[in-house]
DNA sequence: AGTTGCTTAGC
DNA sequence: CTAAGCAAC
């Protein structure tokens, strides 16, 4: 039997949903009384430049919309300002709360911040309990035969599955809503507004919010099927935009595995094992944290890329004269999402063809993307660069062009991003610089001037990056 | 989660 | 001459 506490608070960060949440749960069955918070953290919004800000926009609907739902319950969210390593332990003690419950987080400043919170607790007698939310198993749960972390992607989804079948790890999390704490005038926290935070309201794309994103989810299931055969081409959109809610935790990963079971077909086992990718990064960011600034492999960490500014800005522009990366940027600039074979298509190209460092590519896409996820965003560029763990072989190289030609035959995805080559047909479009004069001229297209020149040549560029990064000697301690 | 260039089979 | 197969990057 689990002590049972007075009152306690359930302190939600990336898990902004209350169905299936493992940390409110568990805090509504051993306690009396639940206080739901959240807390803004200034230090992390000042790192923030956009003031028209996806994420910050998301995150504060998101929070409106629990707050209607645990009104609906007769209680409310606790919205709090400042660092959580005070106003966590300021807002226990004043509530007279006897532990904190939440779900737990794998980044290093995370992890950080929850000890000091953790310590910050303990010196007023209150507890810090964190639970296993938002991956399937945690970093010590899975480990190889000589008990190291898994650095391989196959093996770790191997293992990942034998453990599930032998688990059933996705059970759902049901809490006790009676137990939700009544809403006290006396303890108000009025919500801050987005322009008390300092941002600006954004249109965002998506729906943000639970409701939303469980709605999402089971439109999705009607795609799953089909998931493998058409998840590649981004003009079809057949991928399930929920990177985007497990970032934010307004989708249960317990629910979303769930649904692959639900619906078994080769599309879902496809979508499971990008599921399990997604925890591959979160373990490999918790066991090496120093891949946030270094590259994962050793013989990398002393590269120089000659990537100058300029093809960078061009890059992140979208204007390389290639088309489907030029496209991709477009998309990701407009709406803060990219579909995930542009994702590698744009750091391919970026790394590869640019020479460009990754990091570059990285806090680019960290700045634009709705569904921004440190584990994920450093595991696709490390990836792509070639200096992850399991990462793309340096000599495996995309060629833009025929990328366009596998995965947007028709040119469907350039069409709606890059308007100036509508007219284009398919090949034409794939790459203008090589197309038939008579082609460009009758889809009014002048290279140079309404879409750029190449700002480089591929084959080129493809023997310099090979040259650059077979150098090292595959050496390691 | 690829591309390239060379070889060879088939017409 | 083209397509398919294969090794190397």
């Amino acid at each position: 039997m689990s002590v049972s506490y007075k009152r306690s608070i359930c302190w939600v960060r990336r898990d902004l949903r209350l169905f299936d949440h493992t940390a409110l749960a568990e805090a509504t069955y051993r306690s009396h009384e639940v206080f739901v918070v959240f807390v803004f953290d200034p230090t992390i919004l000042d790192l923030l430049e956009d003031r028209a800000h996806l994420r910050v926009s998301f995150i504060h609907r998101s929070l409106q919309e629990m707050d209607r739902k645990l009104r609906e319950q007769g209680s409310r969210l606790w919205v709090l300002l400042g660092n959580p390593a005070t106003v966590i332990p300021q807002f226990a003690k004043e509530i007279q709360a006897e532990a904190v419950f939440a779900s737990r987080d794998y980044e290093p400043f995370a992890r950080r911040r929850d000890l000091t919170v953790q310590e910050n607790l303990k010196l007023a007698g209150i507890e810090f309990l964190d639970f296993k939310d938002q991956i399937t198993f945690d970093p010590h749960e899975l480990a190889t035969a000589e008990g190291n972390p898994f650095r391989v992607f196959t093996p770790f989804r191997k293992a990942w599955e034998k453990l599930f079948i032998a688990d059933r790890d996705a059970a759902e999390a049901v809490s006790d809503l009676n137990k939700l704490a009544r809403d006290d005038e006396s303890i108000d926290y009025p919500m801050p507004s987005l322009k008390d935070l300092g941002f600006q309201e954004v249109e965002l794309w998506l729906e943000p919010g639970e409701d939303a994103g469980r709605k999402r989810l089971a439109n999705f299931a009607s795609k799953l099927a089909d998931y493998k055969a058409k998840r590649d081409f981004p003009a079809l959109d057949q991928t399930s935009t929920l990177s985007v809610d497990f970032r934010f935790g307004t989708v249960s990963i317990r629910e979303a595995i769930r649904l692959t079971l639900e619906h078994p077909s080769e599309g879902a086992d496809s979508w499971r094992s990008e599921l399990i990718w997604r925890e591959f990064y979160q373990h490999i960011l918790f066991h090496y944290p120093d891949v946030v600034d270094q590259t994962f492999q050793p013989q990398y960490r002393d590269i120089e890329y000659p990537g100058s500014k300029e093809d960078f800005e061009a890059w992140s522009e979208g204007r390389t004269g290639f088309p489907i990366v030029d496209a991709a940027m477009r998309c990701l600039n407009a709406t803060g999402w990219m579909h995930n074979r542009l994702r590698m298509v744009v750091a391919s190209f970026l790394t590869k063809d640019l020479l460009v460092d990754y990091r570059w590519g990285e806090a680019y896409f960290q700045r634009k993307l709705l569904d921004f996820d440190l584990a994920s965003n450093n595991g696709g560029w490390q990836w792509s660069a070639s200096t992850g763990a399991d990462p793309q072989p340096y000599f495996r190289i995309f060629n833009p062009i025929s990328q366009s030609a596998k995965f947007d035959s028709e040119g469907n995805f350039i069409r709606r991003w890059v308007p100036e080559l509508a007219d284009l047909e398919a090949p034409s479009i794939y790459f203008p610089a090589l197309a038939a004069e008579f082609d460009l001229l009758t889809a009014s297209v002048e290279l140079g001037k309404t879409y750029p020149h190449p700002i480089v040549d591929h084959a080129i560029q493809r023997d310099r990056a090979i040259a650059l990064l077979s150098k090292k000697p595959i050496t390691e301690s």
